[in-house]
DNA sequence: TCCTTGTGCGACGAATCGTAGCAGTACAGG
DNA sequence: CCTGTACTGCTACGATTCGTCGCACAAGGA
């Protein structure tokens, strides 16, 4: 349908290296792929790092500006939304969308706590009246 | 303690076959290798359908018991439950556990609607209730 | 005993990811 | 104007995973 479009793209999910370093850019907003190496702590080499940041804008997951010849890299979406869209295809895959049943079967196998639940519906309804009121495109 | 023990096999995703026929479980309860292949409606033989079979069962998402030569594989968890899974792992890597920040950024994309935000909200209390009663360790 | 049926194993090609070396380009200093 | 220093993109190689099979093996029926 209309997911058609972005599904080839969009439709995989990060590895072990790309997922850290999308942590790192969340993090600090936005960094150089030298400042992207040091904070990840790991022996790599700068190519490593610029290859990594490079795949990561083909899959639009981050977008570049120039600033003076050096590269500064941003998330293109907050993190919140990426990991919502994550979280909607695992559960269209598994689920056909309900995820309701997603939420069920977190109760059942311990991953959520019945107090969990009620106060992340308390929260629910809650921002769901902020934006209500607050609307902001 | 019973899920660290797996935690290392299904640290992985299915595949799109494998999802398939995950499906085709989930939805008919038990079936044989023949019968995955003819509901699946792809022109696939017999040897692709039992290696796929085979390394699902492998990854622990399903048990097989043998009747009379032929084996009868059956999830090994209910969908809701490896759907919760998935999505925990998601939300541990994106958000650090914090399943509200999901939610906030579903509606923040328009995959949810405050509507069915609400009556999610409603169902979980529900769900939540029934739990409460039927208790079972 | 021989054929049919259902099974496991090993393999090959494509795609993805981690990891890097190499070569091109533009600005700064002499 | 020439050269060195930063940065950058491109290409590649090895390891894994997944889709797809062919093939050889075991067990029950004719």
């Amino acid at each position: 349908m209309s997911t058609q479009d972005d599904a080839k793209d969009l439709g995989k999910d990060l590895g072990e290296l790309e997922r850290a370093v999308m942590q790192l850019i969340w993090q600090h907003g936005a960094l150089t792929a030298e400042a992207v190496r040091e904070h990840l702590g790991r022996p790599l080499k700068e190519s490593t790092i610029r290859t990594v940041l490079r795949r990561l804008e083909d899959k639009a997951f981050v977008t570049h500006t120039v600033e003076s010849r050096t590269y500064i890299y941003r998330a293109a979406e907050p993190r919140g939304q990426v990991a919502a869209k994550a979280v909607k295809r695992i559960v269209d895959w598994f689920c056909n969308g309900s995820l309701e049943e997603v939420l069920v079967g977190m109760v059942d196998s311990k991953m959520l706590d019945q107090r969990q639940l009620q106060a992340l519906a308390k929260k629910i309804e809650k921002a769901r009246e902020g934006k209500k009121s607050g609307e902001k495109k």
